[in-house]
DNA sequence: AATGAATGAGATTTCATTCAT
DNA sequence: GATGAATGAAATCTCATTCAT
């Protein structure tokens, strides 16, 4: 029985394999550039070898975003507390993204792919297609959309604010500026100082644009978070 | 006499059929996936005809995205005045974008294809690259910019808030929404109702997360411009 | 009546035109590399006249070859005398194709293009072919071998040695050494000093190797002629 | 055990099936004319499959034209001593000229493909190139002209002989007799009529050209090797 | 007579995918 | 389970040649 349970191991060893060569390439030359030769290469396996793993490009892409969108919420979950408020949730939702920023490239990974979870990116309605891979397009949008839904409810936002197109905006934004910081510079640690600056800038437009008049600015203001981001572990 | 006039015409007709074909393949599948041959088949044209009127694919798309921002820029250029304060040229910015979008596709096509130019389109400055055509790029970000700058020494915007960055959020916000509007859906038309929604809402929400505390909200509204842009002229 | 010659003068200048350009571009990028196209944007003409003028580019180029053999035939017929003697005689032909070669690029031209000749290139055997067009292949080739069986008639050549294959021998000699020398070099002015040096060794080796055993060398040896062919008349 | 090496020999074999396509090809058509969808045609592969054991077909048909090279003076090699005289060796070059020609085209494609490889081939010394192949060119060139060299200190050849120059215009010879021998006729069997007569003449005619006078001429003589090349091995 | 415009045929090259071993 | 080998289909681009005007 520890036969099967190794062979198991190892597959998804393998798997792994693959999943981190291909992100490694999607960060260096962009998600479009990137073919299954180069990826074979870099596993040190045979293209062929790849089709065992995965039925074709398309879904190796997708498990891609899905692995990456799942690495996100995961962290958001184990850090955020049901009785939050939507300002608190908001700002914690900051938080995780450059905690997992830091930590890793899925979220560079997950925006750079746009591609590959059309027509209906960035994570909106995709929730089951012809692979029969269920994506978590639904979970972290419904996420933010029940935050926005909070804080209308608590008055923090307006009222004539549509928490649907809110958090569609949200999502695009950050999907955006991952997407211009990625194009523009080369490691990571580089896109951090970009980065942090636009995303913490927009992120508190936004949230003084959905607010309601008369809620105190200073609620409204993120902490930096650039120390956090810039070290990793 | 005419015959000179006749042919240049017909040439221009000619030209602009292809670009016509080529855009209209490009909001359906996205500039990427476009092939030559393809845009040769829809315009009953063949390969070695487009390559008479664009040196290159890259050429033709280029030259494609930059006509598209010119009509753009020529338009508000048109109805901007020099006195109007930053929130007027804002709503006019605004109202250009729904009256060349309702007019043509050129909004889409420009936003839709920047990545396929070059990594930062539309936000860095190229003047003149090796084919010879010069980008307006530099001369949309520098427009609204200003219009920001302007806003802030008028006392409407934050002094906080940063021009470049705000305008750098402008426009990926403006290129992101119509690329996934242009994605989930197929018909210029169709695209119109969730653009326009959309649009309407985030540019008012930053209009509201840029403005100064105490501005008043009535200033910061955006009037509804569906009715004329599904009324195509 | 005056008008029919007049036209007739300007095809002829305008055919003449056009293999000047042609000439021009045989000698700027070898034979093989020339279009049409690049020969028309020459000659400030369009493709569709040099077809007016050569119904096809095998025919254009066929004809090239063939009129720059006649301009060396020309230049030897005219100095060389019936009385002469087989040494003389070589002799004189290779002061022409000094003389040839310094005031224009027929000679190169010639030489440099002989897969327009084929299948029996240099100049041996094709006397018509589908064109109609007359070569003059076997004038040069005969000349040549005229001399040849002179001088072993009068003695001064091996009588085993066979005249066709020596003149076949001695074309493809001048051949061989005008390509290399155009290829490894870019003007005429510069090819001279390379092609002279080695044309001259070899001419006199070929000479010495053909004579008969007894034939004082002295006889054998060619005058420089390095200085007239570098004072173009 | 067996089964990686049968991979291998299989694996050589399809290269040389594809080599020996192309050459087949070049030798019917110049080496200009074939196209990689003939030689696959040919090979009965897909032009796909060419790619797997030729990167391009710049690199195919410099393969080809090194290995040739490289068959050659490996022969001349295995049959040259170190003692020999300039006469004995230059007379064993010319019979491994005829043994290797005799057995393969390997000689005919070598010089037929000059033009393709490098202006001045194999006169120039290209060790290196980017594409990582190195080429037997200069090898041969040092050769013959250490050969002449020899002979001109034996006191065999005259003391104002060029060597450099001399193995040029050897070389040049031999590759235009090629030449013109494979355009003129159809099969290599035919091919080989022709060619031996000119050569060994033309060999000959050298050898008398360059020795010093007074060298009897029956030591410049060359045997016929006619017999052996046309039986071949 | 001249040409602008068009094109068919074909060139090289890439890549996701399959299949026998 | 792994893979080397093969490939079909498609990509971009070129060029000699034709034809209506």
């Amino acid at each position: 029985m520890g036969i099967a349970e190794r062979k198991e191991r190892e597959k998804a060893e393998r798997k792994a394999l693959i999943i981190r060569c291909a992100k490694a390439l999607i960060l260096e030359q962009g998600a479009e550039a990137v073919s299954m030769g180069e990826i074979a290469e870099r596993a040190e396996l045979s293209k062929a070898t790849l089709y065992l793993y995965f039925h074709s490009k398309d879904i190796m892409f997708k498990e891609i975003c899905i692995e990456a969108g799942f690495q996100f919420i995961k962290h958001f979950r184990s850090l955020h507390k049901p009785h939050m408020s939507a300002l608190d949730s908001l700002k914690l939702f900051w938080k995780c993204y450059v905690d997992v920023f830091g930590k890793s490239d899925d979220v560079i990974i997950l925006f750079n792919m746009k591609q590959w979870l059309t027509p209906n990116y960035p994570f909106i309605f995709v929730d089951e297609d012809e692979s029969g891979i269920s994506a978590p397009s639904f979970e972290l949008f419904d996420m933010i959309r029940n935050i926005i839904k909070t804080g209308i409810e608590e008055g923090v936002f307006e009222r004539d604010v549509n928490p649907t197109l809110i958090t569609h905006t949200l999502i695009s934004l950050f999907s955006m500026i991952v997407e211009n910081a990625v194009k523009s510079v080369k490691t990571p640690q580089e896109v951090g100082a970009l980065f942090f600056d636009e995303m913490q800038s927009v992120f508190q437009i936004i949230l003084r644009g959905i607010a309601r008049e008369g809620i105190d600015r200073s609620r409204l203001t993120l902490e930096s978070v650039r120390g956090t981001a810039q070290s990793p572990g």
